[in-house]
DNA sequence: GTGCTTGTCTACCATTTGGTAAGCCGCATC
DNA sequence: GATGCGGCTTACCAAATGGTAGACAAGCAC
């Protein structure tokens, strides 16, 4: 058998936190339940991380670290620019599956509103600072159509989480999970990517990326 | 001025709950803070409904009223099957954009899990028959395709509450509310029920290679 | 050895939670 | 006037909550 890995209090702190808040809420989630769920007191994890908002907080930003990992794989991968976007959406997709509770975690922090909000969105900035500028190159070489990148970032992000409830709901009232709906929505959001950034999944002739034409298209953004 | 009409102390608090708890959630919705809202003392909601699970069994039952009597005015329409199927999501969509509470609360309902899913399935089990009827006897009359009623019902019914998770999480990352994503997946959902059900509005397929194979693969089983 | 750090613990605390018991008040009915 | 009685109140309460204070033990440096 494979060594039996012991993580570290901290760790495991982290994921038993991230499961709880995750499915039953923040409010729901009571340091002394999370404790006893590890064997552990209380206070060790105020030992660890000070605050319960700030325990929230730590899982927020490791959370933010994973997704960051894996959209950037994506967008380090090989390709058209249209390629690595599809990769992206994949990976994120594949993530959602795998990981559920990144969801769950997402849709409280959303619900709970106030600096917690800003918190993820500060998280998040960098890489989506890099997707910008990914999108925005592809742009200037004429690899992708222009368009409104930050509204583009924005609905995949909202559809992710949008499908992703809707898998939540469905497997809540019994439907065996089922990710013909994960596949669907992965298909219709890179339908629509590809409408407005224009990959060539649409198989139209390369050359034309000719300024008027680019100009002219101007696209309905989102 | 229309008269200002006192509303009963029980139906406000009903109101503030419902408000609450699709905000906040259950737990993070106290008794002392939605009394204090109204201006009345705690023991005042409990005099009204016993205890906090019953005030939420409470909203529960009512907004379930109230989404049957939205889509109950569908079924009721005029026209042809199709054209009563599209009015009932229709109308859902209109009172999901109109009362995003009730979505809040379904969402959190669903999150609670346990004995509240019985609940709400149980109050909404009236709904799910006359609509499951209403479906079976089209069939029999040719108007629609033979389907799996049950599948259908609760596929429109994730897609909502996922558009609409959709929409909130655009709404609270300072997007302009837009209700454009609730109306492009109204049409997505009209599309798909179009293709499995058969009805004949032919709306150019926009999403459709989805929803064309997943009427191909399903057997005709009735 | 003596310190210092790290991790965990026991013991407590103030506040908030949902909930109980009992009373007051206005009002209709006898 | 007496009598219920529905609606709302004050006065409490036991449990749970997040959090503080301080101690104990293991490891490592000197």
């Amino acid at each position: 058998m494979g060594a039996a890995v012991v993580l570290p209090t901290r760790v495991r702190i982290l994921d038993a936190a991230l499961a709880q808040v995750a499915q039953r809420g923040y409010e729901g989630t009571s340091l002394d339940a999370l404790a006893a769920g590890l064997g552990v007191r209380k206070q060790t994890i105020l030992h660890h991380f000070g605050s319960k908002e700030a325990l929230l907080r730590a899982v927020l930003a490791r959370s933010v670290a994973e997704v960051t990992d894996a959209v950037e794989a994506g967008l380090d991968g090989e390709g058209t620019a249209f390629d690595r976007v599809e990769a992206v959406v994949r990976a994120v997709f594949a993530l959602a599956g795998r990981r559920p509770e990144l969801l769950g975690l997402t849709r409280e922090v959303v619900r709970l509103g106030g600096s917690f909000v800003d918190e993820l969105l500060g998280a998040l900035e960098p890489l989506a600072g890099r997707a910008t500028a990914f999108l925005r190159e592809a742009v200037v070489s004429g690899e992708l159509r222009p368009h409104d990148a930050r509204l583009v970032l924005l609905s995949g992000y909202s559809m992710v989480i949008g499908a992703a409830t809707e898998v939540e709901i469905l497997r809540q009232l019994g439907v065996a999970a089922s990710p013909r709906v994960l596949v669907r929505r992965r298909r219709e959001l890179l339908a629509e990517l590809g409408t407005v950034l224009g990959g060539q999944h649409v198989r139209r002739p390369l050359v034309e990326a000719s300024a008027a034409e680019l100009s002219r298209a101007r696209p309905r953004a989102v």
